[in-house]
DNA sequence: ACTTAGCACTCGTAGTGATCGAGTGCTAAC
DNA sequence: GTTAGCACTCGATCACTACGAGTGCTAAGT
């Protein structure tokens, strides 16, 4: 265990490593106006933690920097909460959202550009899962009799509305179709988006059978209405925001450092990987290497997950060097998720 | 005028700094199998070319590099028609779209990767534009009496289909809605999209005000209808396709000459701009200062349109350095270009 | 009159060595 | 247990040199 000298001669480095990206000497720590301990004996307590494996040396002659042992103990047991003069950051959040949100879409790009331009870090954000949206209602629209064209729409509990182009099957007649529409509507209402093409197969398909006529050109035409919802479903929508504010990071001042990341920024399937895992609970600290992805091991990931109506339905990251600034980004992510939450509850009434 | 020989070195020269990206030499260009004149010679003759402003000198004791006249002259009579071995192209931009292709969306970003990773610069694919296409059909379909919420449908004459939700006003008998939507089917059908706003103040709101009960609410029915779309067809979707590749480019190793080039790729407004313009004839290119954004004034676009039945919708580009391989991207985009409209036209048949 | 060999000159790059200074580890004194 | 002192390490910086690619010019060759 550490003792409490320790604790700040490690709280004090990493705040310096945080804000200056420069290994940290013993003098620059003693100099500090209330570290009232000569440099030597902070050389020897940076040579025990360096033991302990909480620092590091990048070459025999430079100070110390923090390992991502260190940052984890930092994060976990000795960050400043922070100045709470930021608490305006609140009002702030609110009114970049007094804008247009009349789209799903557009709402979780804004979110994404808002979010990034607070913390100056990159900003991830994962749409509104339809893993925990239902159907709510289900309805067919006839487009033209000759190209026996139609469109399903598909709403759901949270009033998303969804729309799809399907075919109707030769030999179904039009006639039935409102029919059809009612079986359905009387059979999936409540069913989670992603369970429903299960639910056709099972619940509806028996039904249907006992009409036996037209079962198989009807089947194919549920399908059709229930096929691209689930395929939507598992493609979730995730935005970046600010993908080039990563170069501001000294770090990442090298190319060859920066392009597997801005890479990995046009992966769609990487980033959701990223947010997978995102609790429900609080804010989420991922440092360096306990990130899943390899690529964003010289990365640190805070994230947290917002909600509708109190169900969680995403997730909000922010991407940021080792090197982040964790108190600002944990406070900004926790304010900003409980502000969305609230933003989309209200949108959803 | 430039004599053939002028001609002969500046091909020559181009060809070869776009392979190595370094200034090319006199002694370089003699040793060219094909090159029966001595160094000294081409000295002289670039001497002068560098006078009439087709070369440049980044310092006095290095070798020659095209400038932008340069450049532009070498697209307009000096490149090499390319190899036609390539013309394979053709068959691996057939198979590359044989996935799926169900919704626009999905066709437009895979354009843009495909045409990425064939050329091997960024690419740039502005979806269909919504200007030309026309009004097929409007529908409208009540979702939920208590909350008179309902859905149009707007179906344009090349097949696609959207839909918005929107809200009935108070006052406004559902029994009617059928009658209203009757009405903007007979005046707006064959309406060009962006136009539909005015001609529903034009044409339909004389017509509405002889029915005259209601006619305020009716409106603003129409109005939620029809303003969104017109909004859609304002904010074209555009995509980027390996955004990242900019980074293989000598001339962007330095993360500074990088970032206004990669802040630019998320501001959608400054990509439409840059498109903006692009003929409907063949393949254009736009050389370093010829671009109308500053950003890119240190790169080359190369443009072309695509159509649907022969109309031109939208526009496909590659974006890379000045120095780049004009012949071989123009190639390509002129297959691509070709390939995606043959696609596109049956798709929507 | 055009071409070319020869040569002095320019200028960026790479390599070398000296110096500097920040920072360490260790020892000995407090 | 703390601290002052000191030798030592090692990267960064800078001046200097050598090198070489490439030029422009002049004068000789065709």
């Amino acid at each position: 265990m550490l003792t409490d000298r320790q604790k700040v001669i490690l709280q004090v480095l990493v705040d310096d490593y945080i804000r200056s990206a420069e290994p940290v000497g013993s003098r620059t720590i003693s100099k500090r106006p209330d570290m009232s301990i000569s440099p030597a004996t902070i050389r020897n307590e940076m040579a025990d933690l360096e033991e302990l494996g909480y620092l590091e040396q990048p070459h025999t002659s430079a100070g110390r920097i923090p390992s991502q042992k260190g940052y984890r103990f930092y994060v976990d047991h000795l960050m400043n909460p922070d100045n709470d003069e930021e608490s305006s950051d609140v009002s702030t959040i609110r009114s970049s959202f007094l804008t247009r949100l009349d789209e799903m879409e557009q709402v979780v790009q804004q979110t994404a550009t808002i979010l990034s331009s607070l913390t100056n870090y990159t900003a991830i954000v994962l749409g509104p899962q339809v893993f925990t949206t239902k159907l709510h209602s289900i309805q067919l629209q006839l487009l033209s009799l000759e190209t026996r064209m139609a469109v399903a729409i598909i709403v759901t509990d949270n009033g998303h509305v969804e729309s799809r182009k399907v075919m109707i099957p030769e030999g179904l007649p039009p006639e039935a179709l409102q029919h059809y529409v009612e079986l359905l509507n009387r059979k999936l209402v409540g069913v989670p988006l992603h369970k429903l093409k299960m639910a056709l197969h099972t619940e509806v398909a028996d039904e249907l059978r006992r009409y036996s006529e037209q079962f198989e050109g009807a089947m194919m035409l549920f399908d059709q209405m229930v096929e691209p919802t689930d395929e939507a479903a598992g493609a979730q929508k995730i935005y970046l925001g600010g993908a080039t504010r990563i170069m501001n990071q000294p770090e990442f001042r090298d190319v060859e450092k920066l392009k597997p990341l801005l890479d990995m920024f046009e992966q769609t399937q990487k980033l959701l990987r990223m947010l997978e895992g995102t609790s429900t609970g609080g804010v989420q600290v991922r440092i360096g290497q306990e990130n899943a992805i390899e690529t964003i091991h010289e990365c640190s990931l805070v994230t947290a997950s917002y909600t509708i109506d109190g169900i969680p339905v995403g997730a909000i990251g922010v991407l940021g060097p080792t090197r982040m600034e964790y108190g600002r980004v944990i406070h900004t992510l926790h304010q900003f998720s409980s502000s969305l939450s609230h933003m989309l509850t209200q949108l959803y009434k």
